[in-house]
DNA sequence: TCTGGGGTCCTAGGACCC
DNA sequence: TCTGGGGTCCTAGGACCC
Protein backbone atom coordinates (compact mmCIF):
# COMPACT_ATOMS: atom_id res chain seq x y z
CA UNK A 1 0.00 0.00 0.00
CA UNK A 2 1.61 3.29 -1.09
CA UNK A 3 1.46 6.42 0.59
CA UNK A 4 -1.20 9.07 -0.51
CA UNK A 5 -2.19 12.76 0.68
CA UNK A 6 -4.97 12.95 4.46
CA UNK A 7 -6.53 15.71 6.01
CA UNK A 8 -6.21 15.05 9.71
CA UNK A 9 -8.34 17.64 11.41
CA UNK A 10 -6.99 17.62 15.17
CA UNK A 11 -9.99 19.31 17.73
CA UNK A 12 -8.99 19.50 21.30
CA UNK A 13 -11.54 18.26 23.59
CA UNK A 14 -13.26 20.77 25.84
CA UNK A 15 -10.49 23.37 25.28
CA UNK A 16 -11.22 26.29 27.62
CA UNK A 17 -12.69 24.39 29.66
CA UNK A 18 -9.65 21.87 29.91
CA UNK A 19 -7.12 24.77 30.36
CA UNK A 20 -9.13 26.00 33.40
CA UNK A 21 -8.77 22.63 35.15
CA UNK A 22 -5.22 22.42 34.70
CA UNK A 23 -4.94 25.48 36.67
CA UNK A 24 -7.32 24.62 38.67
CA UNK A 25 -7.20 21.34 39.68
CA UNK A 26 -9.58 21.03 42.25
CA UNK A 27 -12.20 21.84 39.78
CA UNK A 28 -11.68 17.95 37.67
CA UNK A 29 -14.66 16.21 37.98
CA UNK A 30 -17.14 19.32 38.50
CA UNK A 31 -19.23 20.90 35.66
CA UNK A 32 -17.52 23.59 34.70
CA UNK A 33 -18.69 27.00 32.56
CA UNK A 34 -16.42 29.67 31.26
CA UNK A 35 -18.19 32.47 29.37
CA UNK A 36 -18.23 36.35 29.73
CA UNK A 37 -16.78 37.58 33.08
CA UNK A 38 -18.26 34.16 34.89
CA UNK A 39 -21.36 36.14 36.14
CA UNK A 40 -24.10 34.15 35.08
CA UNK A 41 -26.39 37.03 35.67
CA UNK A 42 -24.99 38.88 32.72
CA UNK A 43 -25.62 39.32 29.11
CA UNK A 44 -22.98 37.11 28.38
CA UNK A 45 -22.76 33.63 26.30
CA UNK A 46 -21.20 29.87 27.04
CA UNK A 47 -18.06 29.69 25.52
CA UNK A 48 -17.24 26.18 26.45
CA UNK A 49 -19.17 23.98 28.83
CA UNK A 50 -17.02 20.52 30.71
CA UNK A 51 -18.36 17.28 30.05
CA UNK A 52 -19.80 17.45 33.13
CA UNK A 53 -21.92 20.67 32.34
CA UNK A 54 -23.19 18.95 29.27
CA UNK A 55 -24.58 16.26 30.94
CA UNK A 56 -27.27 19.18 31.80
CA UNK A 57 -27.69 20.44 28.49
CA UNK A 58 -25.72 23.02 29.00
CA UNK A 59 -23.37 23.66 25.77
CA UNK A 60 -21.63 26.65 23.71
CA UNK A 61 -23.76 29.69 22.85
CA UNK A 62 -25.86 29.08 25.08
CA UNK A 63 -26.73 32.58 27.10
CA UNK A 64 -25.42 32.34 31.05
CA UNK A 65 -28.70 32.99 32.31
CA UNK A 66 -30.09 29.79 31.15
CA UNK A 67 -26.96 27.56 32.04
CA UNK A 68 -27.40 29.19 35.33
CA UNK A 69 -31.00 27.53 35.53
CA UNK A 70 -29.57 24.21 34.35
CA UNK A 71 -26.83 24.09 35.91
CA UNK A 72 -26.40 22.23 39.61
CA UNK A 73 -25.32 23.80 42.53
CA UNK A 74 -21.86 22.63 42.52
CA UNK A 75 -21.11 23.82 39.06
CA UNK A 76 -18.43 26.69 38.69
CA UNK A 77 -18.77 29.79 36.41
CA UNK A 78 -15.41 31.06 35.33
CA UNK A 79 -14.62 34.02 33.47
CA UNK A 80 -12.84 34.48 29.56
CA UNK A 81 -9.69 34.37 30.17
CA UNK A 82 -8.62 35.41 26.56
CA UNK A 83 -4.45 35.32 27.50
CA UNK A 84 -4.49 31.94 28.61
CA UNK A 85 -6.18 29.58 25.91
CA UNK A 86 -3.96 32.10 23.31
CA UNK A 87 -0.62 30.34 25.30
CA UNK A 88 -2.34 27.07 25.79
CA UNK A 89 -3.11 27.37 21.83
CA UNK A 90 0.64 28.19 20.41
CA UNK A 91 1.90 25.48 22.18
CA UNK A 92 -0.24 23.03 20.76
CA UNK A 93 -0.07 24.18 17.27
CA UNK A 94 3.73 24.23 17.74
CA UNK A 95 3.73 21.02 19.55
CA UNK A 96 1.82 19.82 15.98
CA UNK A 97 4.15 21.88 13.49
CA UNK A 98 6.72 19.71 14.96
CA UNK A 99 5.88 16.96 13.73
CA UNK A 100 7.43 15.25 10.75
CA UNK A 101 5.81 15.89 7.64
CA UNK A 102 3.11 18.05 8.00
CA UNK A 103 1.92 21.37 7.22
CA UNK A 104 0.03 22.72 9.90
CA UNK A 105 -3.23 25.24 9.05
CA UNK A 106 -4.78 26.90 12.10
CA UNK A 107 -8.57 27.21 12.31
CA UNK A 108 -9.07 28.55 15.93
CA UNK A 109 -7.51 28.48 19.25
CA UNK A 110 -8.71 25.51 19.49
CA UNK A 111 -8.29 23.11 16.27
CA UNK A 112 -6.47 22.84 12.78
CA UNK A 113 -5.81 20.36 9.84
CA UNK A 114 -2.54 19.11 9.19
CA UNK A 115 -1.56 17.84 5.68
CA UNK A 116 0.26 14.72 5.49
CA UNK A 117 0.97 12.51 3.00
CA UNK A 118 1.52 8.82 4.62
CA UNK A 119 0.47 4.82 4.29
CA UNK A 120 -1.23 5.12 7.61
CA UNK A 121 -2.43 7.97 8.50
CA UNK A 122 -3.74 6.56 12.09
CA UNK A 123 -0.40 6.12 13.12
CA UNK A 124 -0.19 9.79 12.16
CA UNK A 125 -3.48 10.92 15.01
CA UNK A 126 -1.65 8.35 17.23
CA UNK A 127 1.42 10.84 17.12
CA UNK A 128 -0.67 13.84 17.16
CA UNK A 129 -2.39 12.94 20.27
CA UNK A 130 0.48 11.49 21.95
CA UNK A 131 2.74 14.71 21.57
CA UNK A 132 -0.12 17.20 22.17
CA UNK A 133 -0.94 15.33 25.74
CA UNK A 134 2.67 14.77 26.53
CA UNK A 135 3.34 19.13 25.71
CA UNK A 136 0.52 20.18 27.07
CA UNK A 137 -1.38 17.72 29.42
CA UNK A 138 -4.44 18.59 27.24
CA UNK A 139 -6.50 15.63 25.31
CA UNK A 140 -7.29 16.04 21.13
CA UNK A 141 -9.83 14.06 18.78
CA UNK A 142 -9.17 13.56 15.29
CA UNK A 143 -10.76 13.39 12.26
CA UNK A 144 -9.07 11.74 9.11
CA UNK A 145 -10.20 12.53 5.86
CA UNK A 146 -9.67 12.78 2.17
CA UNK A 147 -10.20 16.47 2.18
CA UNK A 148 -11.09 19.08 4.71
CA UNK A 149 -14.78 18.76 4.94
CA UNK A 150 -14.86 15.56 5.78
CA UNK A 151 -11.90 15.34 7.84
CA UNK A 152 -13.50 18.34 10.08
CA UNK A 153 -16.96 16.09 10.33
CA UNK A 154 -14.80 12.79 10.93
CA UNK A 155 -13.31 14.15 14.38
CA UNK A 156 -17.06 14.65 16.02
CA UNK A 157 -17.01 10.74 15.54
CA UNK A 158 -14.20 10.29 17.23
CA UNK A 159 -14.64 12.52 20.27
CA UNK A 160 -13.70 12.30 23.02
CA UNK A 161 -10.09 11.41 22.73
CA UNK A 162 -10.68 9.39 19.67
CA UNK A 163 -9.99 9.17 15.97
CA UNK A 164 -12.45 8.51 12.84
CA UNK A 165 -11.82 7.96 8.92
CA UNK A 166 -14.21 9.63 6.63
CA UNK A 167 -13.22 9.11 2.94
CA UNK A 168 -15.31 8.99 -0.29
CA UNK A 169 -15.57 5.42 0.22
CA UNK A 170 -17.63 5.22 3.48
CA UNK A 171 -19.48 8.98 3.11
CA UNK A 172 -22.60 7.79 2.09
CA UNK A 173 -22.66 4.89 4.68
CA UNK A 174 -21.86 7.46 7.70
CA UNK A 175 -24.03 10.57 6.43
CA UNK A 176 -26.53 9.44 3.58
CA UNK A 177 -28.76 9.57 6.76
CA UNK A 178 -28.08 12.18 8.48
CA UNK A 179 -29.88 15.66 8.40
CA UNK A 180 -28.09 18.27 6.59
CA UNK A 181 -27.53 20.24 9.69
CA UNK A 182 -24.87 17.97 10.63
CA UNK A 183 -23.24 19.47 7.31
CA UNK A 184 -20.40 22.24 7.97
CA UNK A 185 -21.43 25.00 6.49
CA UNK A 186 -25.24 24.45 6.83
CA UNK A 187 -26.90 26.20 9.89
CA UNK A 188 -30.09 26.38 11.01
CA UNK A 189 -31.36 28.28 8.21
CA UNK A 190 -30.38 27.30 5.49
CA UNK A 191 -31.47 23.26 6.81
CA UNK A 192 -35.12 24.65 7.00
CA UNK A 193 -34.72 26.73 3.43
CA UNK A 194 -33.48 22.93 1.95
CA UNK A 195 -36.78 21.31 4.53
CA UNK A 196 -38.43 23.43 2.08
CA UNK A 197 -37.51 22.27 -0.39
CA UNK A 198 -38.10 18.62 0.74
CA UNK A 199 -34.72 17.75 1.43
CA UNK A 200 -33.72 16.70 4.80
CA UNK A 201 -30.77 14.49 4.42
CA UNK A 202 -27.22 14.36 3.24
CA UNK A 203 -28.19 12.00 0.57
CA UNK A 204 -31.17 13.88 -0.92
CA UNK A 205 -29.00 17.05 -0.43
CA UNK A 206 -26.62 14.87 -3.09
CA UNK A 207 -28.97 14.08 -5.10
CA UNK A 208 -31.02 17.33 -5.65
CA UNK A 209 -31.32 19.22 -8.77
CA UNK A 210 -28.50 21.77 -9.08
CA UNK A 211 -30.79 23.92 -10.91
CA UNK A 212 -33.64 24.15 -7.65
CA UNK A 213 -30.29 24.66 -5.50
CA UNK A 214 -28.71 27.84 -7.78
CA UNK A 215 -32.46 28.76 -7.39
CA UNK A 216 -32.76 29.03 -3.77
CA UNK A 217 -28.93 30.22 -3.18
CA UNK A 218 -27.38 31.57 -5.84
CA UNK A 219 -24.99 30.49 -7.92
CA UNK A 220 -22.21 29.84 -5.82
CA UNK A 221 -23.52 28.67 -2.79
CA UNK A 222 -26.07 26.58 -4.48
CA UNK A 223 -23.49 24.48 -6.19
CA UNK A 224 -21.38 24.49 -3.19
CA UNK A 225 -24.13 23.22 -1.13
CA UNK A 226 -24.54 19.99 -3.42
CA UNK A 227 -21.21 19.32 -3.50
CA UNK A 228 -21.49 19.29 0.55
CA UNK A 229 -23.81 16.59 0.20
CA UNK A 230 -20.97 14.55 -1.40
CA UNK A 231 -18.45 15.19 0.76
CA UNK A 232 -16.88 17.23 -1.58
CA UNK A 233 -14.39 20.21 -0.26
CA UNK A 234 -10.97 21.66 -0.84
CA UNK A 235 -7.96 19.25 -0.06
CA UNK A 236 -5.10 21.32 0.03
CA UNK A 237 -3.97 22.40 3.58
CA UNK A 238 -2.34 26.09 3.70
CA UNK A 239 0.44 27.24 5.91
CA UNK A 240 0.46 30.60 4.78
CA UNK A 241 0.82 32.58 7.95
CA UNK A 242 -3.33 34.47 8.68
CA UNK A 243 -3.80 37.79 7.50
CA UNK A 244 -6.86 39.39 8.97
CA UNK A 245 -9.16 41.67 6.60
CA UNK A 246 -10.60 43.39 8.89
CA UNK A 247 -10.99 44.12 12.93
CA UNK A 248 -13.73 45.28 14.61
CA UNK A 249 -14.77 45.94 17.99
CA UNK A 250 -18.35 45.45 19.59
CA UNK A 251 -19.72 45.73 23.25
CA UNK A 252 -23.33 44.13 24.20
CA UNK A 253 -24.61 46.74 26.99
CA UNK A 254 -25.35 45.22 30.68
CA UNK A 255 -28.43 47.93 30.48
CA UNK A 256 -29.38 49.28 27.04
CA UNK A 257 -28.05 52.59 26.00
CA UNK A 258 -29.85 55.69 24.52
CA UNK A 259 -29.82 59.58 23.68
CA UNK A 260 -26.46 60.57 21.14
CA UNK A 261 -24.09 61.68 23.40
CA UNK A 262 -24.20 58.10 25.03
CA UNK A 263 -23.72 56.81 21.54
CA UNK A 264 -21.29 59.36 20.40
CA UNK A 265 -19.00 58.22 23.35
CA UNK A 266 -19.24 54.62 22.73
CA UNK A 267 -18.75 54.92 18.59
CA UNK A 268 -15.89 56.81 19.76
CA UNK A 269 -14.56 54.53 22.27
CA UNK A 270 -15.14 51.21 19.90
CA UNK A 271 -13.24 53.23 16.58
CA UNK A 272 -10.27 53.90 19.14
CA UNK A 273 -9.42 50.10 20.07
CA UNK A 274 -10.20 49.13 16.28
CA UNK A 275 -7.48 51.53 15.47
CA UNK A 276 -5.17 50.09 17.80
CA UNK A 277 -5.70 46.81 16.02
CA UNK A 278 -5.24 47.68 12.45
CA UNK A 279 -2.38 49.84 13.78
CA UNK A 280 -0.67 46.72 15.08
CA UNK A 281 -1.13 45.31 12.03
CA UNK A 282 0.23 47.95 10.10
CA UNK A 283 -2.46 48.66 7.31
CA UNK A 284 -4.43 51.34 5.86
CA UNK A 285 -8.22 51.11 6.68
CA UNK A 286 -10.57 50.92 3.79
CA UNK A 287 -14.22 50.63 4.98
CA UNK A 288 -15.63 51.65 8.03
CA UNK A 289 -18.68 49.60 9.34
CA UNK A 290 -21.41 50.40 12.07
CA UNK A 291 -23.80 47.83 13.77
CA UNK A 292 -26.23 48.41 16.05
CA UNK A 293 -28.39 45.68 17.81
CA UNK A 294 -31.97 48.07 18.79
CA UNK A 295 -33.26 46.14 21.90
CA UNK A 296 -35.19 43.25 21.40
CA UNK A 297 -33.09 42.27 18.59
CA UNK A 298 -33.15 43.62 15.52
CA UNK A 299 -29.57 44.65 13.83
CA UNK A 300 -28.42 46.63 11.54
CA UNK A 301 -25.45 47.56 9.89
CA UNK A 302 -23.99 50.75 7.98
CA UNK A 303 -20.73 51.25 6.17
CA UNK A 304 -18.91 53.38 4.16
CA UNK A 305 -15.50 53.01 2.08
CA UNK A 306 -13.32 55.58 2.55
CA UNK A 307 -12.58 58.46 0.17
CA UNK A 308 -8.77 56.72 0.32
CA UNK A 309 -6.78 54.32 2.32
CA UNK A 310 -6.80 55.60 6.07
CA UNK A 311 -3.56 55.65 8.34
CA UNK A 312 -4.72 58.04 10.77
CA UNK A 313 -6.52 57.28 13.93
CA UNK A 314 -9.03 60.35 13.35
CA UNK A 315 -10.02 59.21 10.09
CA UNK A 316 -11.29 56.11 11.41
CA UNK A 317 -12.81 57.52 14.25
CA UNK A 318 -14.40 60.73 12.15
CA UNK A 319 -15.58 58.54 10.18
CA UNK A 320 -17.32 56.20 12.25
CA UNK A 321 -18.95 58.99 14.10
CA UNK A 322 -20.51 60.36 10.40
CA UNK A 323 -22.01 57.24 10.30
CA UNK A 324 -23.25 56.91 14.02
CA UNK A 325 -25.00 59.94 12.94
CA UNK A 326 -27.49 57.61 11.40
CA UNK A 327 -28.24 55.83 14.20
CA UNK A 328 -31.35 55.96 15.65
CA UNK A 329 -30.29 57.35 19.05
CA UNK A 330 -33.76 57.33 20.46
CA UNK A 331 -34.07 53.92 20.68
CA UNK A 332 -32.92 51.63 23.14
CA UNK A 333 -29.26 50.01 21.78
CA UNK A 334 -28.34 46.56 23.18
CA UNK A 335 -25.23 46.64 21.21
CA UNK A 336 -22.84 48.98 19.33
CA UNK A 337 -19.73 47.61 16.61
CA UNK A 338 -16.89 48.96 14.73
CA UNK A 339 -15.66 47.20 12.15
CA UNK A 340 -12.64 48.15 10.30
CA UNK A 341 -11.37 46.65 6.74
CA UNK A 342 -8.34 46.78 5.86
CA UNK A 343 -6.00 47.17 2.70
CA UNK A 344 -4.87 43.54 1.49
CA UNK A 345 -1.37 43.40 0.50
CA UNK A 346 -0.46 43.16 -3.37
CA UNK A 347 -1.01 39.82 -4.67
CA UNK A 348 -4.11 38.81 -2.73
CA UNK A 349 -5.47 36.40 -4.98
CA UNK A 350 -6.12 33.02 -3.13
CA UNK A 351 -9.00 31.48 -3.51
CA UNK A 352 -11.77 31.82 -1.27
CA UNK A 353 -14.08 28.74 -0.19
CA UNK A 354 -17.08 29.34 1.91
CA UNK A 355 -15.14 26.57 4.45
CA UNK A 356 -15.21 29.03 6.61
CA UNK A 357 -13.83 28.93 10.80
CA UNK A 358 -10.60 30.70 10.32
CA UNK A 359 -10.71 32.84 13.22
C1' DT B 1 -35.04 30.73 26.90
C1' DC B 2 -32.56 34.65 25.62
C1' DT B 3 -29.44 35.27 22.75
C1' DG B 4 -21.04 37.41 23.17
C1' DG B 5 -17.33 38.87 20.40
C1' DG B 6 -14.28 38.17 16.64
C1' DG B 7 -14.10 36.94 12.12
C1' DT B 8 -15.08 35.34 6.67
C1' DC B 9 -17.66 35.00 2.57
C1' DC B 10 -21.88 35.49 -0.38
C1' DT B 11 -25.96 37.85 -2.47
C1' DA B 12 -29.36 41.37 -3.72
C1' DG B 13 -30.22 45.63 -5.43
C1' DG B 14 -29.20 50.36 -6.73
C1' DA B 15 -26.19 53.75 -9.07
C1' DC B 16 -23.66 54.69 -12.80
C1' DC B 17 -21.39 54.07 -17.26
C1' DC B 18 -21.17 52.73 -22.14
C1' DT C 1 -41.16 60.35 -25.23
C1' DC C 2 -39.88 56.14 -23.63
C1' DT C 3 -36.35 53.43 -23.30
C1' DG C 4 -32.14 47.93 -24.35
C1' DG C 5 -28.57 45.28 -22.31
C1' DG C 6 -24.31 44.58 -20.16
C1' DG C 7 -20.74 45.59 -16.90
C1' DT C 8 -18.71 47.31 -12.50
C1' DC C 9 -18.76 49.39 -8.08
C1' DC C 10 -20.90 50.19 -3.76
C1' DT C 11 -24.01 49.52 0.32
C1' DA C 12 -26.69 46.72 3.21
C1' DG C 13 -27.73 42.59 5.04
C1' DG C 14 -27.41 37.62 5.91
C1' DA C 15 -25.39 33.14 7.04
C1' DC C 16 -21.99 30.64 9.05
C1' DC C 17 -17.88 29.50 11.81
C1' DC C 18 -15.25 29.13 16.51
Amino acid sequence: MGASAWVLHVDMDQFIAAVEVLRHPELAGRPVIVGGRGDPTERAVVSTASYEARAYGIGSGMPLKIAARKAPPDAVFLPVDHEAYERASTEVMDTLRALPGVVLEVLGWDECFLGVTTADPESVAHDAQRAVLAATRLHCSVGIGDNKVRAKIATGFGKPRGMFRLTEENWFDVMGERPTRELWGVGTKVHKRLAAHGIDTVRQLADADPAVLVAEFGPRMGVWYRELGHGIGPRVVDDSPWIARSHSRETTYQQNLTGPDAVHTAVAELAHQVWDDCATDGRAVVRVHLKVRYAPFETKTIGRKLAEPARSEHVLVDAALALAQRIDSEREIRLLGVRAEMAMPAGDEIERTPVRGRI
